[in-house]
Order: C-alpha cells, then structure tokens, then sequence
DNA sequence: CTCTGGCACTCTTGCACGCCGAGTGCTAAG
DNA sequence: CTTAGCACTCGGCGTGCAAGAGTGCCAGAG
C-alpha cells in the first residue's frame, strides 16, 4: 500500500521475475529458498509473496501453484529493480562490425538490424525504414528501356531510391531523357509535393516555361508517387524473428502464433505504438495491456527512435511475450539505436537531412 | 499391377482424393457410398480401396481408420484423374485487373503475386524477382547526397535498380558526377562484369582513355556491386501467406510450423527445386518426398516460370501440405505466370531483353 | 467373376475415477 | 517478525472401460 517496500521483499519480487523469464513457470517459495539460499524459510517468503501479491505485483492461477508476476509486477521491475547493465563489450563490438559491414548499403540496415535484434533478444523484432516526415526527392532520373517505355527513378532525400515506369507515346532517345531530367531537376530543385505541384500551376498559367508532353507527364506522375509514398512507405514495418519466437514456450499454441503474424504483418495495432515512439527519445517499454490494445494483452514491446536531429527517423525495436527478458531486451534495443543513429550521422553529417 | 483400372476404381480414387482433401480426415468406404450416391454397396468400395491400397496409391494408418492418400495417390491424380478447369472467368478479372494496377511498379509485382496467390490457394506462396542469368547493368547514375558521400545507382537491364553509397576523398559536383555517369555509360555500354573488367584492364594498360579518380572507384565497386547482385539477388525468394498456412489442419503442430518458417525463410530446399523450373516450361508439381528433401516430405510444391524468352525469368509458386486442392493451385499458379509473362512482354517488347 | 450382407475384430477416442505431488494458507509457538 | 507444522486444493497422469468407427473376410446371390 504505502509503497515502501523492505529490502528483502524486493528482492524476493526481483527473483520471482528472474526465475519465471528463466523457466516459464510459477514460481514456489520453497525453489526460491533452495536456488537462492535465502536466509529465511520458505513460510516468511509465502508470507512476502501473499504481500506482493496484495500490491498487484503477482497472481496465482489456482490455489497451489507458483506465483507468476502481473504487468504491474514487470513495470515495478523495469522501473526500479532491474540491473541496467549494457551489452557486454564482445557483442557491442560484434553488432558495430556487422553494421560498419553494411554501412554504405542502406536498404540493408533494416534487414540487418531485424536480424541482429530479434538473434540477440530472442524475440520478434520490428524495424521500419528511415521515416520522412515529408517525402522529397533530391534527384529525378529518366532512363530508356525499351521504345516507348521509360523509367523514371527518384532518389529520395534521405538516400533511398523509388522507381517507376512510364508509358509514353513518342519515342525519346536517353539524351532526350537526360536533357528532361536535368530541366526538371532544376526547375524543382526542392522536390516536395508541393514543389512540383507549384512549379506545374505556375506552368498552366504562363506556359513559357515549356515543359513538353514528357516532361509534363513525369511531373505529373512524381507528385502521385510521392503522395503514395509518404502513405506507403511510412506505414511499412519490416519484422524478423518468428523463428525465434516460436521457440517460446508461450507460442506452443498455434493460435498464439497466428495473432503473432497478424500483428506482426498486418502493423495496425504496432503502428500507433510506433508514430508515438518517432516523437520520444530513449527507449520505450509498453508492458502487455498497458497501451489497451487488447490484442496483445499477452505481448510486451520494446521500442526506440533511431535518427538523426528531428526530420529523419526511423523505430527499430522488439516484440515478444511478456515475460521476456527486460534488461537484455532494453539494453540491445538501445545500443543497436545509437549504432544505426551514428552512422546516420555519418553518412549524411550533423546540421543537415 | 496391370495397371488398368475400372472406371469405378478410378472413380473412387478420384473422390477419395477429394473428400480427403476437403476434410482432412481419413475417408471411409460407408462416407463415399453416402455422400456421393454411389450404386454400390459399402463392401464393394472396400474391396476397391483394397486393390488402390495394394497398388499403393492408397494407405491406411490402423485397421479400421479410412484411407488416406499416398504420394503416389495424388501423383496418380494429378496425372490421369484431375479436372483440368481454368480459373474462373471472374477470378481471372479479378486478378489481371490487379496487376494491371500496379503494371508500371515493377518491385511490386513480387509482392502482388504472392499475396494474390496465397489467397487463392489458400496456402503460402513463393515468389522469386525476375533472376537475370547475367546481371547487366542499362545505366550508370552517380548522385551527390553529401560532400564525400556519393550514392550509385545501377539500372539494370531487367529494370530492376540497385544501389549503393560510396566515400570519396574529393569533393565533386553533381555536374562532375553526371559527367562522369555518362563517360562510364558511353564506355561500359554493356554493363556485365566481364565487359566492365575489360575495360579497366585496357585502361590499365594503356592509359589514355584517362578515367579519374572516382570513375575508378566507380566502376572497382560496379564490378563488385553486380558480381554480389548475381549471387545474391539471385538466391532471393519472397514468400507470403504464412497466415493462410496456419489454418490448415495440419499446422496445429508448432513443431510443423518452425519448420514451415525455415523452409519458407531460409530458401536452402526451396533453391534446387527454383533453378530446376527455371529451365523448363509449364506448372512442375512435386508432391510430398518425391524429389528426396527429407525436409519437405510432408509438403507439396506447385511451380511455374515466368518471363520472356529465355533470358530473363523468375519462379511464382504455392508450397502447402500435400492435402492441397491441386486442381486450384495448378490453375492458379499457370494463370499468374501467365500474366505476369504477358505484362513483362509489354513492357519489354517480344524480341529482346 | 462380381457384388452384397453380415459379422467379428481392431484401434481410437472420450470419460470417469483415483492417486500423487506440488504449493499454498493458516495457526500456534519461538 | 519468523518459523515449523499441517490441512487443504488443484492440476496432471495413469488406468480401465465403453462406445464408435472402419475394416477384412466369408459365404451366398446374381
């Protein structure tokens, strides 16, 4: 009640959690007398645990079984009990090396931080691109593939490349192309939305600009790539790890893994988790129904921006059962955001997107 | 053993598969009589499963369970006995209209096709990008994003675009950098491995053609970029509709369904059989241990390729337990590469790459 | 030679019962 | 506040038993 809790209670609350991520199953007072050679009897610890279970912090299936801790038993533990001790030197330097691999291929970041999150927490992980607040593109490039087929490539501003092709019905040589893609580069040399959509109203209304039919139809077709980029791309979640998963006793069921892929493909119950976290710093825990999703009333996550200044982020992070391992989970989850926001840092400098 | 079978037996056979197929339940001779009328007596179908037994296309699991197919059994059923209907008119306007949608984006196709497939099937789908026997790159860009960071974009011939960032010690415009592009263009007009090899080789020797520094750099890292891009973009397989799996019967097994996740994910058993049907035409079915993978014996694999010519290509299947509905899936898998091959021709014309 | 009814036999499935063991909760004493 | 002791509660497991579903086979009819 009054929150003051003793020494020796804390502790038994600490080693109730421990040994139930250990083992997945209740924990008796006798077993955490015996492996932790406490100095009391097992009655005074029944007595401790009937006290934390007064406090919310523990349950009880049916009378005569272990406790097993409630959410309000790991948030306790994550604010207050838990050792917050980071990645051991080794594994911070075997991730950095893996990154430091990759550095210079950004698209495959996110399979690598995916694959290094959901290995080392043993869990699903959960990884979405760099998300642009506002998509722009730094570069418009147009290349011939076939006669009256062109490819229009946009490179984005974050250094992420979109590509789409055109049907057109002249037939334009690559100088042609060149000579367009080099016009509208210049003319839109911003390469928002709104840009484009400025310079092609400015067109209508004193037509000496003089885009041509291509020109025209390219710039027509960016702003609608843009648009559906900002939708789509901003909701893409990418996720590894159900293998890992699946070796989690929780998931024996199938219908549990069923959800699982749902949440985990389907977003929509991530994705506002996610747009909250983009806003925050530090690593965020959401501990089974605390967000009041009831679909994943059984599942905890762990979630961090990674980024440079405000305008480019990205979420990497981790979803699994609720008894997971909290200090391992937290400190992976942190150290693999610094890592990618460093090198973000260095691959596009400080001051700017 | 004579091989010539009754118009009866084959009958049964036929709606053995089905029932079984539909029910997931070992079939009964009494269940056949029933529900399908049949002008004979209980005893007489018994005496016909008998002799499928002793052919082997059938097997029971106990004395008194129904029969359940062997491989051999839907072998037999795929070949002789199997309904060979189109999809309907309606489902195929369903999905040509959905991949006319996104006919222009490429990179979405992989994605469309096994969604559409796994749905239709009802099983997870295998999707491979179009695998360029010899990657080839259309066109060289270099785009400045930050002093000394220059992002490479490689348009390959298929029209799929690769990408990759590289340090440079100088700091260069992007005029500098377009000029470059199109000198490497120009000299490179081939774009294999092999031709850019050559063309550093007779820089080396006789210097005049004098590339610079980045340009070097350049096309050292080209010539590493498309010798990974061909190893690896050709190991590539996408795969969906997990989720449709899981409601099969036969995934209620969590063991079943990890190794689902690593058949589907790894891609080591899938490979062999992907190379094998990108050589050959038309919808291969491999049922259960037939091609010898311990691993799959229990599953079915319905492939087909896709392309044009017989240069550029890609693979779109279904894998599923072997109780999968092959007429559907044969349909299904035959129509989907069939317009995707259609589009891919449009796109590209008939005559070349 | 083919089909059919009848019947014995086999094997799975579900259910009820009872026991054991693991844990707790409580009480009374140190 | 701690501890020992003990009653009490459940879940899990093995056993036994009955029901039901199918087959296999035989003997007789067409």
């Amino acid at each position: 009640m009054s929150a003051e809790l003793s020494e020796r209670r804390r502790l038994i609350m600490k080693l109730v959690i421990q040994e139930f991520i250990e083992t997945s199953q209740p924990v008796a007072s006798e077993t955490l007398v015996r492996k932790h050679r406490l100095r009391v009897s097992s009655a005074t610890v029944r007595n401790d645990l009937a006290a934390l279970e007064e406090l919310g912090y523990l349950t009880h299936w049916h009378t005569s079984a272990g406790r097993v801790p409630t959410d309000a038993g790991y948030r306790f533990f994550v604010e207050n009990l838990m050792d917050r001790t980071p990645l051991s030197v080794t594994e911070q330097r075997t991730i950095r090396h893996q990154f430091y691999q990759v550095r210079s291929e950004l698209d495959q970041w996110i399979q690598l931080a995916g694959a290094v999150l959901a290995r080392t927490a043993q869990n699903a992980s959960v990884v979405t691109p760099l998300r642009s607040y506002q998509a722009r593109f730094k570069h418009l490039e147009l290349i011939s593939i076939q006669d009256s087929t062109v490819l229009m490539v946009l490179v984005l501003h974050d250094g992420t490349i979109r590509q789409q092709t055109l049907n057109v019905e002249h037939v334009w040589t690559q100088e042609d192309l060149s000579r367009s893609a080099a016009r509208i580069n210049e003319r839109c040399h911003d390469g928002t939305v709104d840009r484009v959509e400025e310079v092609l109203a400015q067109e209508r209304s004193e037509p000496t600009l003089a885009f041509n039919d291509l020109e025209r139809q390219v710039l027509d077709l960016a702003v609608r790539a843009l648009g559906q980029l900002e939708e789509q791309f901003n909701n893409s979640i990418y996720s590894d790890g159900l293998i890992e998963i699946l070796n989690q006793p929780e998931f024996s069921d199938v219908d549990r893994v069923r959800k699982m892929v749902q949440i985990l493909h389907g977003g929509q119950d991530l994705n506002p988790l996610i747009t909250r976290v983009l806003s925050s710093n530090g690593v965020q825990v959401v501990i089974g129904g605390e967000h009041g999703r009831d679909e994943m009333r059984e599942y905890s996550v762990v979630l961090s921006r990674y980024g440079i200044n405000n305008e480019v982020g990205g979420v990497v992070g981790v979803i699994g059962p609720t008894r997971m391992s909290y200090p391992r989970t937290i400190s992976t989850v942190r150290y693999i955001s610094t890592v990618m926001s460093d090198l973000l840092s260095n691959l596009y400098g400080e001051g700017r997107p």
